[in-house]
DNA sequence: CGACTAGTGTGCAACGATGTAAAGCCGTCG
DNA sequence: CGACGGCTTTACATCGTTGCACACTAGTCG
């Protein structure tokens, strides 16, 4: 049915083996020879039978990105830049909704829901410290976010606590003293939300603020309904606020939607900012200003770490962690810039490489 | 290094045959061996090679969806939504981004960029009606969008024509004689531009609307900033206008942005609607009314004529196209509903699905 | 002049699974 | 009692490539 290289060396005149060689760039062949052979493929169609060649060397080609939801912006755009970053290396990559379900962030890590790749960027949601033992697997993993530490494991995470502070600190030094927070996950101990809530307390005690449980807004998954939600509730009880500083975009943008029905004038009357700074935060109204964590930076380098131990030989390297710059990109709704101007950025912290030992299995 | 059935086989005391069977789930096969090939399976951590299996059946359980960029919501919603279908079905996605390159959409169907999958939905954006015969490929392939039609290829369309007139009906429904475009594409006669540039000239007729030049907005990309720099333009021309029909979501909230620049009131002096619905829509403020093309049916139906052509044996069915439905969602931006309520649903014309003869290569 | 190196091409045996066909075994039916 | 059919298991060839080892020619070096 199909052409395969049999047919291609056939009509070249040549064994399977040397077609083979042209197709892989092996550097000893006559140029007429390579010319006949090309020739014969182009005049046939041929196309390299991937699944085959996979089988022989052991090697697809794809990594696996593993995130929540694509119809979240941040993973919409990360899994823009991993792609982005993996073709540009001349990999492809394939992706899992995991819809942060402990069953199948499980399963991307069994390898369930995981054949055929060479290796994992994995950004879990459900998962946390207590399941590093299923991160020993035999392909490479990347993690990325601040659930999991001390796997064996590459990771590139982000500022959080600094960030997260840096933000707090931002708003106080606009003179505002009611800064509440939205999308809090009371009791957790790890991940974005605990490390974020961390920074805005350490932002308030070094702004001199009190802390006010009252000004802590709840929001399990972090959309836009859900940070509306936190904020309409937070209205509703009459706390009173001046600020807000949201986890992410997505509950920025539902909290704005929420301040705008109570007829609250965003940044006269409450200052907002968010975090990731996603596409949208540019063109909301007013528009949001964030937290850039450096997505892109994050996404170039989680492919590079994977793909260097992929192609890895010989003694395994320690792992290393990867903390990418972040900024504070001020825009209209903290009163940083007038209406149509760029965002104004304040850095935050430079990040760097760690190099971590773990042992490893 | 892997564990392969033989060692599974071995293990259990069987052939390398009955390991398969029982992988396969093959029904002959007594409890009692069953359970012991299972137990060596989980003893010895094996996973079946993927590689190994595609090669020998031909089929890799792969699909591609080729789409011009994940970081645009409506692409990325769409994403999601095939993904989910797919897995539904225990199938696999891969995501190609063609960044609307002519190269790379070629490149999509001559198979350069599209090893190792079984059929392709493909969304093109710089294809068009002359290269139909760029579709004529060994795999099967749905089409969806509305720039290539007739080519050899089942085909999942929306009523743009029909959906654009009921938008721009809306708006003159509700008194408004001056109604923008944005997002037209000058001269060109295909495309979701094209159509829907259509549909919005057939309501102003049937509104007995004149047709003003003035108030047609270009935008080449339906991103957000060229719907607020198109906005911009046609607002600081002095042009009269007293709504504004964009061709999809992310114009409209780009337009949004602008109109509110100019200290203009949506809806109170410029009722505002969009197109696709993504999830954006429901949370701008004010709350965007918007054309819902049925994302999650197209997707739904996409997968299913893809799966269904991918097993077919024997004579090739003859193609399809279909259309779902779609419905007008009015909300904030057009004064349909007060603040914090649901959307209004206009159904607009139910779809379905025709059959349509092409000459088979 | 013999040994070596570089250049060019090939044969064979895998990679790890599944399709095909067929071989036993058993009970049942005519 | 022999044929038959359902169940259970297996042997063997095969999917299309690439790694490895080797053969052969020319030119080069000591």
């Amino acid at each position: 049915m199909a052409v395969t290289m049999h047919d291609v060396a056939q009509r070249a005149g040549v064994s399977i083996k040397t077609v083979s060689n042209v197709v892989n760039g092996y550097p000893y062949i006559r140029a007429e020879t390579r010319q006949r052979v090309q020739s014969a493929i182009e005049d046939l169609g041929y196309r390299v039978n991937m699944s085959a060649r996979n089988l022989r060397t052991r090697r697809t080609g794809l990594i696996t990105l593993a995130v929540p939801e694509l119809s979240l912006p941040y993973f919409a755009e990360l899994a823009d830049s991993v792609i982005s970053a993996a073709d540009t290396a001349g990999w492809t990559v394939l992706i899992e909704q995991t819809s942060a379900s402990r069953e199948r962030e499980t399963d991307v890590l069994s390898g369930r829901r995981r054949h055929l790749t060479d290796g994992l960027i994995f950004s879990p949601l459900a998962l946390g410290p207590d399941d590093i033992a299923l991160f020993t697997v035999d392909f490479p993993i990347v993690i990325l976010g601040e659930r999991v530490f001390g796997a064996p494991a590459d990771h590139v995470t982000m500022n959080n606590v600094a960030a997260a502070k840096a933000a707090t600190l931002h708003l106080a030094s606009l003179g505002r003293r009611r800064i509440a927070l939205i999308g809090a996950h009371a009791g957790e101990q790890v991940g974005s939300a605990a490390l974020r809530t961390a920074g805005y307390l350490e932002g308030l005690a070094e702004a001199g603020l009190p802390h006010d449980p009252a000004l802590i807004g709840e929001a399990g998954l972090w959309h836009r309904s859900t940070g509306a939600e936190a904020m309409r509730r937070m209205l509703d009880d009459g706390t009173e606020i001046d600020a807000v500083f949201a986890l992410n975009d997505a509950l920025a943008l539902g909290a704005l939607h929420a301040l705008h029905a109570h007829g609250i004038d965003v940044p006269g009357q409450v200052a907002l900012i968010g975090f990731d700074d996603v596409d949208d935060a540019k063109y909301s109204v007013p528009a949001l200003s964030s937290v850039d964590p450096g997505r892109d930076q994050i996404a170039r380098t989680a492919v590079e770490l994977l793909l260097e131990r992929i192609g890895a030989t010989g003694d395994p390297a320690p792992f290393r962690r990867v903390v990418p710059d972040s900024r504070i990109v001020g825009r209209e709704s903290t009163g940083d810039v007038a209406q149509g101007q760029e965002g104004r950025l304040v850095s935050v912290q430079e990040g760097g490489i760690e190099t971590v030992e773990v042992a490893s299995g």
